[in-house]
DNA sequence: AAACTCACCGAAAAGGTTTTCTGAAGATAG
DNA sequence: CTATCTTCAGAAAACCTTTTCGGTGAGTTT
């Protein structure tokens, strides 16, 4: 940490007499403005270049309103959903001069207004929501000075624009890839019921189903989101339904439960019974025994829609409002197919 | 995102024209300043209430050289060692009016580069960089004029201040608690060789089994970081030294598979057996059968402490150099105490 | 040669805040 | 009553960039 006096950090007058020119001149030759001569126009470029400079944000976006920052508000910093999310935003970000101000409201109003204001007021551009569940939140309202879109948890309010994943598609989907694997006697184990997302995924279940002419094997299992409620649920299912041939899990963490009860109970997996979950959640899926297929939610592809649709109200395009849904995509591993 | 005309922001001349005084004043009765008469401050006070006045932070900082904001450059956005980290550098900032620029280089030193140039033009105040490995990264160098505080992965140059988990006294508890257990036929699955995490775990697992006046059951047996080599690793160590008591693995992941598989040998744990991991990843853990005994590396911990230095650093304390290193925390769960 | 156009450059203001310095009024001491 | 202090308020500069507008000089037209 041992450094020299912070060079006082190089500006545009330093440039502009470098170059032998005005300040104003200098900011025309290296804005591309026209009222420049050529020659001038690559002197100033030249000093810019050897003193490296590069202007200030600050004095910039006092000036312009635009200050090329994003603020990302996440009530679920610690879930796994903001991240592919913000993965998605910083490469649809990353190209431009765009930087992502990340600010985490643990699920709080209170911070979560906090942390509006304090992003309000270093003047982002735009707004990215996301939220931690599927589930509509509170819109944070129209009195807002930039666009804002919601990303993973719509918002409550129609007229804001949201993107949220296709969980009645995904659902219908893992059906249809069961179907598809000669699969008719499928049962479906889930989370909590009070996530749209299992009623959703649910929902899409039971009317693909429907479609093909069959019933669920018992009903839809909810209970909460992990291992071992996959496992008991599994046990209970397996008692009660021997003749099941399939189970579709609401989530990875209860396909590995169902897995593992599986395998307690001597069923082979895919060959008696086929198994798959949703997420996608690599650690949990490669590492299965077999490996779990499952939907992945595409959750990188809503990040970065997310962010091109506030780019494009920036720019003044009008993004519309609703909701936007992104399908998810079936990812096929050992579980639910034979492997050669 | 059909919005009314955004309102011009309050400013402070606006405050002082509604306070009746100068903004010269007005600044100083709300900055706390004093060559102002109590009254007077009420007044403006009372103005700057009445129109919901926040100071623009782009002209503060214009004139202050500070932002307010704190870059956090990281190469492991998908990795999980950020979040926590970043999580409590949220949590040392947030009280404050800090907020974070959150750039991932994805291991790229180019990208690197350029967010850092992105993040210095923005003029933030200081800046955390965070590895996706415990092993010592390339040093920024030193011509960065604001403070730079290296966490998780420590930079390869002594000069620069580091922060990292203390992986030779975690592996000193892990074995402690084994131990403790009455354990003393323990043995070592760990992941990668090229990890500094697993060499340092090992060794300092070698070093309490030698102040204890024992020897490690076989070799450490290093590979890769994942469930299926856990499983691998544990029925070849089982098969060649059946009368191993404590499997120690150098993640979760690995014990996870461990577990797989002495229940596949009807070992139990933790009567015959017992298993622990590292990382104390929640997923992984509570959710085993039995649940996992592991060392959390405190990154919360670890991402207050860094922001907290770069805070001494902005306010002039002399933050040191060198790596500090952060205690890991046992959290014992069923799979090395068999639970009442 | 005078009037005009055109291309180019620079002065100045704007943006919002903080800080320094000056100055005015009131208070105290002599 | 005057001289010195103290207290408080405001004017102005500073931070850095962009933009508008006025101005200069060269070249062109009549």
């Amino acid at each position: 940490m041992a450094r020299t006096e912070p060079a006082r950090a190089v500006t545009l007058s330093d440039v502009a007499r470098l170059a032998g020119v005005s300040v104003a001149t200098a900011s025309k030759a290296l804005n591309g403005r026209d009222q420049v001569k050529d020659t001038t126009r690559q002197r100033v470029i030249e000093a810019a270049d050897r003193l490296s400079f590069s202007p200030n944000p600050l004095a910039r976006g006092l000036l312009a309103g635009r200050t090329g920052t994003v603020g990302l508000l996440t009530s679920d910093l610690e879930g796994r959903f903001v991240i592919p999310i913000l993965m998605g935003a910083e490469d649809a970000f990353g190209a431009g001069q765009v930087n992502v101000f990340l600010c985490d409201a643990r699920g709080d109003t209170i911070r979560e207004q906090y942390h509006l204001r304090a992003l309000l007021s270093r003047r982002v551009d735009g707004l990215i929501v996301v939220g931690r569940q599927t589930d509509p939140r509170p819109s944070l309202g129209h009195d807002i000075p930039v666009p804002v879109v919601y990303a993973y948890a719509p918002s409550d309010d129609a007229s804001d624009l949201s993107i949220t994943p296709d969980n009645v598609s995904a659902g219908r989907i893992a059906v249809e890839h069961l179907l598809a694997c000669g699969r008719t006697r499928i049962a479906h184990i889930t989370g909590e019921h009070a996530y749209a997302a299992a009623r959703d995924r649910a929902a899409g279940v039971e009317a693909a189903l429907h479609a093909a002419g069959l019933e669920l094997v018992g009903d839809v299992m909810y209970s909460e989101w992990s291992e071992r409620w996959g496992r008991d649920a599994a046990a209970m299912l397996l008692a009660r339904h021997p003749d099941v041939d399939a189970v579709l899990c609401g989530s990875d963490q209860i396909a590995r439960g169902a897995l593992d009860t599986a395998r307690d109970l001597h069923r082979t997996v895919p060959g008696d019974l086929a198994v798959m979950g949703f997420d996608n959640w690599e650690v949990l899926t490669t590492n299965a025994r077999p490996e779990l297929t499952s939907i992945d939610a595409n959750l990188q592809q809503l990040g970065r829609t997310a962010a091109q649709r506030v780019f494009a109200a920036l720019d003044g395009v009008d993004i519309g409002s609703g909701t936007e849904y992104v399908p998810g995509r079936l990812v096929i591993r050992g579980s639910t197919v034979a492997r050669r």
